[in-house]
DNA sequence: CGTTTCATTGAGTGCGATCAAGCCGTGTGG
DNA sequence: CCACACGGCTTGATCGCACTCAATGAAACG
């Protein structure tokens, strides 16, 4: 792990999407950086730190004592993470790939909401859209089917990062653990989509959608 | 539906647990009754209004095209609930039993948070605290056997509605659909967890607990 | 070029779903 | 008070989707 202080690229990462806390993170959180499947904080670690990914992409997971995983969700350029209510992590948080993040004491972020409601009012907006796509993952963990379950992942990675082709920056393992799948039928549902003509793959880890409407009607 | 100005009673809600949010629901909220089964709000209907349980149950559930349905909280006295991020609700509520609620506008609740730091505050506590309980729920659907699943559901009712014999407010399809299974499955793992002495049922809808660090165990 | 790691594919199994009776508490009308 | 019907729950038999185990393939790395 590296640490800088961030100064002069505070204006290229808010950039990225340009909102209050954004701001306030470039101005007074530290940038550091993580390598692949490094650790960013523990589970049953204080949670007393925001982040906020600027490169790369993070994943949140927690562990059964037995060692089944679960991934609580993909945290890809512009997003906030680390943002649990209670004292301690219930997930921890990883590098997905090498990674750079900005990182704010929350208790500093609290006590400049205190002066600036605007803040207060993007914490909480940050938490609901948490809130929101965990509630999208418990319909996807509960009700939904193999194919359908890859279909809607995939779909959600390609609208969060844009553009025709879309790169995947985990391994199966990430995906079947977001999933609650096992690799191989994640595998098999991959190819089982490519062979329907609905994605294509170059190489393992870069997808093309060919089949939009087949694809969301999948998803749901 | 039936609906009466909430003044006389104000005091006797509020002992229940005793905050600022409820406080003010109490002051300014709607007093609302729903029978079993009556529709509280609608999945797509706009989500302006904050609800807290003064008593009874509720759940939220979500339908898909298909009539696949997905529960993603119960809810019971003193809990609030309602507070989506969206313009609109993704989830729809429900009586569970007859029940009564206290409802206040979103946007009276706001403004009234300008001036006051603890009510937003409040506001963000409770929304994290959805979070966490949906967290929790993931891990449930997506890493847990059907009988861990149904153990996880007892505890938690039981933890949140204390006391030696527990009344489960909701029936077995409620169940299931909180824990991503069918109502034969419920029934098969309630009647498995009886026969191995660690819950004893009395009647469909009332049971206690004989071997609560078995329970413990399954549930993790 | 060999080694290692990760992904794919195949064969067989098993957990939970589905289909189908049967049971039981509750309500209703004779 | 009983006969009956109805809805919700339980239990049994069978099915099938996703898991497990195993082998192969393909890319990354030293």
């Amino acid at each position: 792990m590296s640490i800088a202080f961030d100064l002069s690229q505070a204006t290229t990462a808010t950039a990225l999407r340009s909102d209050v806390i954004g701001d306030i993170m470039a101005q007074m959180g530290l940038r550091m950086s993580f390598a692949r499947d490094e650790e960013i904080y523990a589970q049953e670690e204080d949670a007393d730190l925001v982040y906020r990914v600027i490169e790369g992409a993070v994943r949140t997971t927690r562990l059964m004592s037995d060692g089944r995983r679960q991934v609580g969700d993909f945290y890809f350029e512009g997003d906030m993470f680390g943002l649990e209510p209670g004292e301690t992590h219930k997930f921890s948080a990883e590098a997905l790939s090498d990674c750079t993040v900005l990182v704010l004491k929350k208790s500093a972020l609290m006590s400049l909401a205190q002066s600036d409601h605007r803040i207060e009012r993007m914490i909480w907006a940050a938490t609901s859209r948490e809130l929101e796509r965990a509630h999208e993952h418990v319909l996807l963990l509960g009700r939904k089917t193999a194919c359908e379950k890859v279909a809607s992942l995939l779909v959600s990675i390609a609208e969060r990062t844009g553009g025709d082709k879309t790169e995947l920056p985990m391994g199966r393992q990430d995906m079947a653990d977001y999933l609650g799948l096992t690799i191989e039928t994640v595998s098999r549902m991959l190819s089982q989509l490519q062979s329907s003509a609905i994605i294509a793959f170059n190489g393992v880890r870069n997808f093309r959608i060919t089949n939009r409407a087949a694809l969301a009607r999948l998803a749901e």
